[in-house]
Order: structure tokens, then sequence, then C-alpha cells
DNA sequence: AAACTTAGTGTATTTATTACACGAACACCA
DNA sequence: TGGTGTTCGTGTAATAAATACACTAAGTTT
């Protein structure tokens, strides 16, 4: 174990999103301030101040991890977030006063995202969060300091994300069916389709191929399963 | 005349555009270190640290104010870097070491950036500027710190930007030619274009208003004037 | 075997994209 | 003043993409 510098100034903010059962879900904490007092109420994105010795990239990744036990993920830069009072509900000054060392320091953050497969991460909260949940989007409460601003910002990124690359292989299992992919475009551009033009649409980008399978245990004609083939893609 | 506290870990780094000729510029200082003795000659993007009670933007117009003397620009954020050894140079170090109060501070940089009509602003160096110039993009030279590489993210934000808003309300006079206006779309996509294909695709959107006056001056057939509303806006 | 539920498919219309060439208008010069 | 040089401005045909729209098929449940 090495011992890391805090850099009191700059923290990153992790906006994971998870698809399930035709909703977006956004991994949230209930943030608990160590052995202190503190009760705390708010939910928060799993967010921490930097060390002196990592990249931000670094940085996103080691503090999702620590919080919620996600490793490995794909994290990208949203937007920096850095108004002198993003800090300044009495909860967060409490929360703030007892668990960082230099509580009164101005502190910008920087928003990272990333998309899971919810079913292939297990969640383990560790060190201040009380657990880590998995909310969803047109559910999630007020949250801490200007967390919602920064989910709002990361949903935009996602909307214009989904133009340019295949989402949905980040998000759903190896194995869909074309109306579980529908319903995804449909969750984060928030609008919806003609299934037959969602289709053909979907198919000519030639991302997406037909496995010689069926869904099982449905009460109704089974959909074919399809993968998604990244090498594939040229746009939507 | 007030006094600000300096935030040592953040800093904002201004990217201004502007079109000339058929190129894309951008502004670049030749930094000065204040009354010491060092010379440098590496050029840099206008930028500098934050101040303790502003915001990032805020800052971002304070920093190209008082280095370029260009004000009231609508800057946007760009991206934010913070590798840990983003200042690395032996000539970089230097600089820092003769300017900075804490030269030894990891300084994480929020990029902004903006486009402006040339002739509409006078530029007027200042402060640790010893110059301000505009520089072919094509032509930048290697520049201090990781700012080239800044400068690469800001042009790829203009790709994207263009292809949701009329750029050119902001970089062209207020009366051109479309020819003019293809050869900014040109510069800013590096691409090339047929023209009577640009010309039906961008009267299309309805957001260019053709005037009743033509070029004057020009050895050839002049071409007619044309104007934005933005108003009319609707998309590419 | 009837009822229920979601899957899967085709066509016609409109709109956008692409590829492509020549006469018109002006300044300049001989 | 007439000829040369240069950029302007325009139309059409072919292909591709977007939109709007409704019924039969294949399973499960009762």
């Amino acid at each position: 174990m090495t011992f890391h510098q805090i850099n009191p100034n700059v923290s990153v903010d992790c906006v994971i999103f998870s698809f399930d059962q035709g909703a977006l879900e956004v991994l949230l904490i209930e943030r608990q301030a160590g052995n202190s007092e503190i009760k705390d109420d708010l939910m928060a994105l799993p967010g921490n101040l930097i060390y002196e010795d990592e990249t931000l990239d670094e940085a996103a990744n080691r503090v999702l991890s620590e919080l919620t036990g996600l490793t490995n993920i794909f994290l990208e830069q949203v937007y920096t977030f850095g108004n002198p009072n993003r800090i300044s509900k009495q909860k967060d000054l409490d929360w703030i006063r007892a668990i960082r060392a230099i509580p009164e320091a101005r502190v910008i953050t920087v928003a990272y995202t990333s998309l899971v497969k919810k079913e292939k991460f297990k969640i383990q909260p560790s060190s201040f969060a009380k657990k880590a949940v998995w909310v969803k989007v047109k559910e999630v409460p007020h949250l801490a300091f200007d967390h919602n601003e920064i989910l709002d910002k990361a949903l935009d990124y996602l909307k214009h994300k989904i133009y340019l690359e295949p989402l949905g292989y980040e998000l759903l299992p190896d194995k869909f069916t074309l109306a579980q992919l529908q319903k995804l475009y449909e969750a984060i551009l928030e609008d919806s389709f003609d299934k037959r033009n969602f289709r053909r649409k979907i198919l000519r980008t030639e991302f997406i191929v037909k496995l010689d399978e069926k869904q099982q245990g449905v009460a109704h004609k089974p959909a074919g399963l399809y993968r998604f083939d990244k090498s594939r893609f040229h746009k939507i």
C-alpha cells in the first residue's frame, strides 16, 4: 500500500448508466460520513477528490471502484463543473466538514460517464458509501451537491453519443431482441419509433447480427435474438 | 481594484478561432515571464490560473480579456486536461518557475473555445503576453505545455458543432458570399463539396437570407451577398 | 380450441443526396 | 473597344433514406 497525496481542489464524479426492463438507470451511492455520527439522507453520484499522481481518467476509475466495486469500466469525460458555490446546501457542508481534510477548499469536479451491463457487475460499496444502488433515471431524487445537474449533462451527452456509436453494445445483454434495442433507443432519446422503420434502419447499419436462436419462456411468439458485431459498425 | 485569491491547481485555456481568406486561424500568445529575464520562444494558448471566487466560465473570459483584450466573447467549455505531467518540458518548467507563486503545484486546465470575427475585435495583449497573434491552424507550431493537444480537441469540437449550429454566423462578416461560407465549411470539416449541392443544402435550411447587394471590386462576376437570420435556424 | 400477446414483414410517397457542365457578369488589358 | 480571364449561378436525373401505415404468424394460457 502506497500513500497518495490528495489534491484538495479537484474531484471526479461518475455517472454510470445501465438499462433494465425498458428503463435507463443510474448508479447512486448513499453517502456516509466515515465513522462520524452524521446521518445523511442525500444520495450522490460516486465521486471523490483526485490524487496528485494520477490522471483524471485514472482517478475516475479508482474512485468508482472504491465506492461501488466496479472495475475496468471505460469512462469518458463529459464536462467540468466549477461553480464556486456548487457546495452550498447545509447537508453538503456538514458532510464535507465531517469527511474532508480541508473542508473549506473550493472543489471543481470533472464528470465522467459510462454504460454498463448491470448483470455483469456486482456492486460492492465500500469506504464511505453506505450502499450503492441502481435508480431509474426517471425516479432520481434530489441529489447531493450539483449532482442533478451533472446527471442531466451526462444524459445530454448520451443523446449525442447514440448517433455516433452502437451504444446498445454496452448496455444490453450479449444476446438481445430488436424490441429491447428499440426500447433502449427510445429511453435514451425520449422518443418513440415505428417498429418497421426502426428495424430497417438498424439492420441497414450491419453491426447487428441475427442469431439462430429465439427467446424462451415468453407467453407469445418468441422474438429472434441478435448480437452486436462492433467491427461492422459504420453509422446510424 | 479588489484582490482575488488564486487557485493554484486549476487553470483555463482559451482556443479562439477566426476565419480569414479561406483559412481557419487560432489566437496565440507569445508568453513573457513578467519582468523576469526569461526569454521564451514558445507560443501558447491564452490561459491562466483561476480565481477562487469566479466560475470557470468567468475565469475563461477574464483570462482571455487580460491576455488579448478580447471581451464579451461567448466561450464554451470543451474538455479538461489533467495529466499529472502535462507540464514537463524544460521551457515550460522554467516559465512556470518564473511566473507562478507555487510553481510546483499540479495544474489541471479547463479548455474553452469560441469563434470570433477577426475584424470586430482588436487584440491588445497585456500582462505577460508579449503579443497576441492570429496563426493559421495549418501552420501552428509546437506550442507550450499540452496546448497542441488542446487545440486538436477544440478542432474536433468545432467539427461536431458545425452540424448543430450555423457556425458561420460567428465567423463570417455580416454580409458574405456563399463561396465564403462554403470555404468555411470546407476548412472546418477538412473536406470539399460540390458547389451546387452545397448551395441547395445550405439554402434549404433557410437561416441564410439573400440581400439585394453584390460584391464589389472583384475582377470577375460579382457574387450576391447573404446574411444570417439566426431565428430561422433549424438544422443542416 | 379459443383467447391473448408480441413478433415479423412490404409498399408507396416524400425527401435528401449525389454526380455532373455551361453560359453570364464583371474587371482588366492590349 | 473587344477579347481574355475569372468566378458566379444554375438544373436534372438517379439513387438512397425517411416516413406513414396494418395484418398475419407463433407461441402461451385458460
